[in-house]
Formats: C-alpha cells, structure tokens, sequence
DNA sequence: CTGTTAGCGCTTTCAC
DNA sequence: GTGAAAGCGCTAACAG
C-alpha cells in the first residue's frame, strides 16, 4: 500500500515549522530557546506551527551542532541479573536525570572482551562520561589515552594502572567486622566463598576476613577457603562439598549476594547446622528461618554517588580536579529465626 | 594550567586521520567501511592513522547523516525497584545488543507526567523505537501522531485508545490457576491484595481470582478485598489490617511481586496462620518456611520477545504488519516448609 | 527583532 | 581507486 517507510519519515523538522509559520529557522530556533528577543506574535506563530505538526527538535542533530554527541551517560555493569547492579543503575538514573541526561545502560555480563567492545560503543556515541563496574581488574582500555578525555568513573572497585574517580564499598571493613561476629560466637572452622582473585571486592572482602581472625589470634583454615566465580549454582555446589567434608566447617562467610544465595540453598538442602555470614542484604532475609549475618550498603546511594562525580567532572573546568576516591560505610545486620516462629497452615489448607 | 576543556576537545575527527594518512576523508570513510575498491596499501595508512590517533568514528554524526538518530531503543519502566523490570531490561538489552543497538533506560516511576517528558525526550534523541510498560492506562502520549511513526511497544499491558504491538503475561489464567489451588484445599474466606484498578494487570488479575471462585461455585467475599499501589510497606499495612479483622480470611492472594513481598511481613509478624499465593516468583521463594503458590513466568523473555516485536517493526516494510499481541504463559508453583525443617545452628554459636 | 552564512562530523552522489 | 561537493538538522556568529 504504503510507499516504504512513507510515515516513518514523516517525521517534521525545524525547516517544516519555520515553512508553515513564514519564518526562518533561526527564528524557529530561537523560539524553542525562548529567546527574549523574539516578539510576542512570532512565537504565538511559531507555537502555533509546532504544535500543528507536533515537532519535535531533533536533539541528535543539536548535540552534534552543540558539540556534545549524546545527552547521555553510560553505565557498563558486570551482571544485570544481580540485583546489586539495578540498585546501581537506579541511583545512576536519578542523578542523571537531574541533568536531563539518560543512562545508556548495558551488561558486560562479566566479560572482558564485550567490556572493551561496550565501552569503545559509548565512546562512539559521544556519551558525556561513563561509570563502569569493570569485570576484571585489567583496565588498560579505561585508560585516559583511549578515552579522550571523557571523564570516567569506576564504581565497586578502584582503578589498577590507570587515573579515575571511584566510588567504593567498605568491603575491608565490613568483612572484617561480620568475620568478628562469628569469631565472637567461637567459631573457629569457618569456610569462606568468595570471588575470584582478579576481583577487587574478592580480595578486599577475604583480607577483611583474614584479618579477623588475626586479631583474634584464630588460626585460619585454608581448607575451608574457595574462590570463584559469583553464580549462585556454583557457590550451591562448593558449600555442599564444604559440608560434605569429614570436618566441616561450623560456619560460613559468602564474599556476596550470589555466593550467599548458593550458600543459604546449600545449607537448606543438607541436614547441616552451620551459621552463615557475608555480604549483600537482601530482601526476605529476615524471614528466613536461619541465623544469619550480613554486611550491607547503600547500592542506590553508590550510583548517585558515582553520577555525581561524573557530573563534576563534565563541568567546565572538572578535569582540574585531583582524582577521587569515595569509600561509602558498610553496616552489618543479624538476622535470626523469627520471634516465635511461623505460624504453619498446616497442608496449605484452612485453619 | 592547561587551556580549559583542552583535553576533552582532543577526540580525533576523520578530517585528522585523512590529514596524517594524506587522503581525503571519504577515502577514511571507506576504509573504516572495508570498501573493497581500497587498495590494499591506501587501507594500511588509514589504519595505522586510526591507530596512532585512536580515531573513534562519531556514531553520533553518522547516524545523523544516515538518517537515524540515535541507534538505540528506548526503555521505559514504570519501576526500576521491582526486580520485574530489571529482568525485564536484562532481556531487552540482549535482543538489543544483537542488532549493535544500546537500551536508553529510563524509569517514570509509576508517575505519568515523567513518563509522558521522558518519552518526548526518547523521541527527541531519535530512538528508533520505544518499549513502553505505562504507568497508566491513558496511552494517549503513546498515540501514531505523537510518535511520528517511531515504532512502539507495550510490556505487561494491552494498549488502549491507541494501536500499538504488546507482549503480556497470561495474568487472567495465571490468577485464576492460582486462585483455584486455594480453593480446592477447601479456603473459601480469601484476602485479595491487588493493584490499582487503573493498571491494566490489576485488573486481569482479580478477574482471573474472581473467575476461579464463579467457576466453583464459591461465593467471594468483598470484605476481603483490596486494591492499592504496589508498594511492600503498603500492602503489609493492608494486610495487617485484614488479619486484624474479627472474621479474618484464612488464605491470601497478593496480585504482584511487591504486594506478595509485604503479606508475607504481614503474616510473619503476625500470630495468625493463613495460606499465601500470588503473583511473582522470586528468590528464595522456596526457602521460605511458608506455604506459598507463585504464578511465575519468564521476565527476561518479555523484554526479549518485545524487543523483538519492535526489532520487526524497525525493518523497512515493518510498518504494514497487522498490530502484534503476544502472550506468555504463566505457571503456577508451590512451595512449603523444606523437608526436614531448617537445622538451626543455636544462637549463631558452633554446634 | 529577524535573517544569512557557515559548519558540527559524517556519508551519498557524482566525477575523474 | 580516489576526491569534491552537497547536505543530514540544527545553532553560533554576524549582519541588518
């Protein structure tokens, strides 16, 4: 019927309004900036013409006359599935959008390769800066030379041979202080799930354990110690064998969210008795029927965090600024059986 | 020290490349495009160019001059906060990332007036399409006119008053699948947690309770019935106060993710026994010493499956296809206390 | 108060 | 094989 893509290009421009309005582009132009020269009548007109045709002023074709490419900020995360990252990006997008600015958000879901691919994509697009949570600790592609200036900031982790902006979490500190915790209990055969080694929180987090159990003078069982990658079916399967041992552990530390979730399912399927402790709060944890410790933050205040220094640094002269390092506090919350405890319908029926 | 901006205005343009390689930039322009009538010395010199100047082509101008604005889709979810969306976002990116497109996240809310500036702003940047879960069910932003033709997408909600694809979950089968699981364990004093009448899903969601109780002849309570806002601090509010009542239901229905989130508080700080279904898997879910029916279903398959609704529509001739409604099924899941019941580790010592 | 000219960085078209 | 000119839609800079 149609010719191809006939409304589709229909699509009015400043040229269109300027047209039916009897004005030039300029004028057009100086309308939508509400510019206190034009008189009264003339905008009346022109209004008039944009809102006949419905325009709307291309902002591609601005940004580009305006030398800003895109109004916009990029947000490269490591695991979208993580609900740490949405937090995350919320944050990003509150501040963002305080500026008008949008987040181009996308998932390097954990990989390096698409990590370098996704963020030479948003500098293509002229984002006004990027906030990475980089999956491995090699940030050669973050480097000022590659990225021409366009302000960076990393989030979770600090930059490793390269200047940038970071915001961080205490990991040190609040794995230390869980790790104490469960010392102060008198566990001393305690097992740790964490991250991989290239990992900055993988590293901080179990030194923050270690260091516990120096201070409490503990020996620390190497057996009991895993690192790996954070997916919740990995973690499940290295708690079972941790509790498959002939000595098990008496209780566990998971380095995160994912680690933790593996180790709760694991402990839940064993006949095991084992407390837990780690990091990442997550909702419900207080309803689950088990003693638990665990470190937590502030994720949506580590995006805000993290735009705002970004936003520092687009301003005119924030490139003058010395680097910045934000360590945001952890807080460690004990959850335990609930008071009293459930309350079955017994069979799902009627009381 | 350094002239202000003076870094940040250092981005390499093709003109640059041309100029150190001595050619013209359309010659660079070809090579970056690997046209094959380059000889094969002249695409060395330009490559060695773009590597000393680490040259990043401006997909901004480009797509300008091709007559694409952004190459991006945007994303509009009614709450980022509901892991919902970010699985949801999760399956968009994927479809997207496949076609070299980026996702412009952008969260209204729940707050029509945001959503209806952040689609303007969407259409400003030229996306070249728009995924849509509104907030409301006037769709009168969302109208042919208002969109200059830019294909759009709803998610969760069938459009109304406009013409537009749509993905959606089974919610009637869902609920009502749901609903009778209650009933045939003999509950017939059933709470109903829902959502806004306005929200299309509310609805369907209570039709499908409702239709489950016509279907067994059971008379539904309307005592027991409420619709507010998703919100978890408010739906346990709601359903304290149903607990509270002298003649209290002894089985809940809660019509999402958050609304079930804020019964199971409920339940849990109460002393009452009841029985629980509802919308929205999540995790841990199992875990849970509670008796619990879920409807769940693949979140991250309708941001695949809208993304490539809208991915159609983008084609040339993607205009002349008939409106699209897809449905995704759901699936009804129950869970109860684990077998064998939690081995407490007592007061958080070692065993 | 309003219009003209030029150009952001790229690509399409036509020329050699 | 390669280049020159023109223009995508907009706005800064200078007219008038």
């Amino acid at each position: 019927m149609s010719p191809e893509g006939e409304h589709r290009n229909a699509v009015p421009t400043m040229r269109d309004v300027a047209a039916l309005a009897g004005v030039s582009t300029m004028t057009v132009s100086r309308v939508l900036h509400d510019d206190p020269r034009i008189s009264a009548e003339t905008k009346a007109k022109v209004r008039d013409a944009v809102r006949e045709l419905g325009y709307l002023r291309n902002d591609t074709a601005r940004n580009l006359r305006i030398g800003r490419g895109a109004a916009a900020i990029g947000l490269v995360v490591s695991n979208l599935a993580n609900p740490f990252y949405s937090q995350l990006a919320l944050g990003v997008g509150v501040a963002a959008e305080a500026q008008n600015l949008t987040v181009m958000l996308v998932n390097s879901a954990g990989d390096r390769d698409r990590e370098v691919r996704l963020v030479r994509d948003l500098l293509s697009r002229r984002v006004v800066g990027i906030i990475v949570s980089p999956a491995t600790d090699d940030h050669s592609h973050l480097a000022a030379r590659a990225l021409h200036g366009t302000p960076l900031v990393l989030v979770a982790r600090p930059p490793k041979g390269i200047t940038a902006d970071c915001v961080l979490v205490d990991d040190f500190t609040g794995a230390r202080e869980a790790a104490k915790r469960l010392l102060a209990r008198g566990h001393t055969k305690v097992g740790f799930v964490g991250l991989p080694p290239t990992v900055w929180t993988g590293g901080e987090r179990f030194r923050g354990f270690r260091s516990a159990f120096e201070e409490a003078g503990v020996r620390l069982d190497r057996r009991y110690v895993r690192h790996q990658e954070s997916d919740v079916a990995a973690a499940e399967k290295t708690v079972s064998s941790l509790l498959g041992m002939r000595d098990p552990p008496t209780a566990l530390f998971a380095a995160n969210n994912r680690n933790m979730i593996g180790a709760i399912r694991a402990v839940s399927r064993s006949a095991s008795s084992i407390a837990l402790a780690g990091f990442d709060d997550f909702e419900l944890a207080d309803l689950l029927d088990l003693p638990l410790i665990v470190v937590t933050y502030d994720a949506v205040g580590l995006g805000r965090e993290a735009a705002r220094l970004l936003l520092e640094r687009v301003e005119p002269r924030g490139g003058d600024l010395p680097p910045q390092r934000v360590v945001l506090p952890t807080a460690v919350v004990e959850y335990g059986p609930p008071t009293g405890g459930w309350h079955l319908a017994a069979e799902l029926g009627p009381g």
